[in-house]
RNA sequence: GGCCGGUCCUCCCGCAACGAUACGCUGUGAACCCCGUCAGGCCCGGAAGGGAGCAGCGGCAGCAGCGGAUGCGUGUGCCGGGGUCGGGCGGGUUCG
């Protein structure tokens, strides 16, 4: 996400030359470059001027401490700047109140409002350990009611039903009576969408409101529509008290303007990004392991999260159990680990966080992309349990049987083949050197894994 | 010479024993050149849909162990019944 951005950023910032501290003149051309960067990812310009304003402000006159180069120092200007612009601290629900807490959500049709609900209400369940009810009241679409009651059932909500012949107001205030009776501690209201702002839908959903009193007010937007998504944004705000903003298609945002505007001008948070389609693609927002993202300085801390949550320590541990025994890395282990890997959003996902991911070519990134992972998978997948433990023994007419079987070449097998032995080695020789000490950080067996 | 009884040889029937087999159970099972179901991946299609299909799983063939009917077989049997040619032994009286 926000590639173009990113290294557009980048680097601007590290051809910048002086010495002792950033004076006016030395920086000015760096922030114009970094204008320039801005703006073409389409931030609201009157966000840029400020921003800028901002910078250079605090950047003149700045010493350049020992140790670092003056593209660094002002690398922390700007850093903690993107912050402030992208408001601080990560700001979470506010569901402290008496149950059912309610929240609406509003924005317009195509931003993935009804996805996001079921994003949220696995969130909420799984990392919150809340009950969820979900309803619809997009009565003029009734596919969209369906599409909310299958995604219920995907992420383990209570589904409140709904019929296209019932008032909006009526279906909500209902679910969250039902909800009240079952004691479910969080209740979602998927509203209608429209293609465009128009007063009807925004009486409509005023009405809701008013209904309802809900405790959080989300405005979904789809961060690729960029400027319109902050018009947007900015028109239902005038309308409704939001209390957050959740940013989707984040992860095919190249530009990443709409995340950097959308406080600024509506004033509102992000409380959420979605970052793709499954419903475990949401994350809170954290504008400070953004701004390092953008930056190019990656995510650790998000990435350490992740892996804390998704991978399995038991599994891990077993490992490392048997390799310590003497026992060989064998596929079956390579798969495990591939799995988890995808667990954790796949590998796009994971060097997006890394840092200094941003300097590694495409060509390089695309070899080893998602779709080379999971067809690596499936090649183990035809594989006999025999063979995963005993990968000598597949010869001629075993790969050709897994070839045709998995939907590959001989040539593929033969790579992934390849590919474990020279992992086994890594993992012979690390078990001699102290696999334990490397196991200790999860973090630290990531790299390991990158089959380049 | 004829008669009767055992016996030996031989034949038939039965019984038993053993063997092989049908079959049953349990285990194992062919990586693929076996079947079913086929995750993933693959193919065709704009899509809706189709299709081929590895692993797995469930089976079949095969293999091993256990049980084992009818029927079958047997250089089996201090077994039972019967037949017969002959050998030999014994009995005994009527007959020549």
């Amino acid at each position: 996400m926000f590639e173009s951005l990113t290294e557009r950023l980048s680097r601007t910032l590290k051809t910048l030359r002086g010495q002792g501290r950033l004076t006016e003149d030395n920086i000015k051309e760096a922030l114009r470059d970094v204008r320039m960067a801005l703006l073409e990812a389409d931030v609201a310009l009157p966000v840029v001027r400020d921003f800028i304003e901002h910078v250079r402000a605090r950047a003149v006159g700045k010493d350049v401490l020992e140790s670092l180069t003056p593209g660094q120092a002002l690398i922390g200007v700007v850093r903690d700047e993107l912050v402030a612009l992208m408001g601080q601290a990560n700001e979470d629900l506010q569901l402290n109140v008496t149950p059912p807490a309610v929240v609406l959500m509003a924005g317009l049709q195509g931003s993935g409002k009804t996805t996001t609900v079921a994003k949220l209400s696995r969130f909420l369940k799984e990392r919150r350990k809340k009950t969820v009810l979900v309803a619809s009241c997009d009565i003029y679409r009734p596919a969209a009611i369906d599409q909310l009651q299958t995604l219920a059932g995907e992420v383990g909500a209570v589904f409140f039903p709904s019929t296209p012949d019932q008032d909006p107001v009526a279906i909500a205030l209902a679910a969250v009576e039902s909800a009240r009776k079952q004691f479910i501690d969080v209740v979602i209201i998927d509203t209608a969408g429209r293609l465009h702002v128009d007063t009807e839908m925004m009486a409509e959903i005023k009405r809701l409101h008013a209904a309802l009193r809900p405790v959080e007010t989300l405005f979904v937007v789809d961060g690729m529509t960029g400027q319109d998504a902050v018009n947007t944004a900015k028109a239902f705000s005038e309308a409704l008290p939001l209390t957050g903003v959740v940013l989707t298609k984040a992860d095919g945002d190249a530009r990443g303007g709409a995340a950097l505007s959308v406080r600024h001008v509506t004033g509102k948070p992000i409380k959420f990004l979605g970052m793709g389609e499954k419903t475990g693609a949401l994350e809170p927002f954290h504008p400070d392991r953004l701004a390092s993202r953008i930056l190019g300085m990656g995510d650790v801390l998000s990435l350490v999260e992740e892996a804390e949550r998704n991978l399995d320590r038991g599994k891990a541990e077993q490992l490392a159990n048997k390799l310590k025994k003497g026992k060989s890395f064998d596929l079956q282990d390579f798969r495990e680990q591939m799995q988890q890997m995808r667990q954790m959003g796949g590998l796009g996902a994971l060097m997006d966080k890394l840092p200094g991911m941003s300097n590694v070519p495409d060509a390089v990134k695309q070899q080893v992309n998602d779709k080379e992972m999971l067809r690596m998978e499936a090649i183990i997948g035809s594989m006999t349990p025999l063979e995963r433990r005993t990968p000598d023994l597949i010869k001629g007419s075993r790969k050709r049987r897994i070839a045709a079987g998995s939907g590959t070449q001989v040539q593929d097998v033969n790579r992934l083949l390849k590919q474990f032995d020279q992992m086994q080695r890594m993992m012979k020789k690390m078990s001699k050197g102290g696999l334990s000490k490397m196991l200790r950080g999860l973090g630290g067996r990531l790299p390991g894994r990158l089959p380049f």
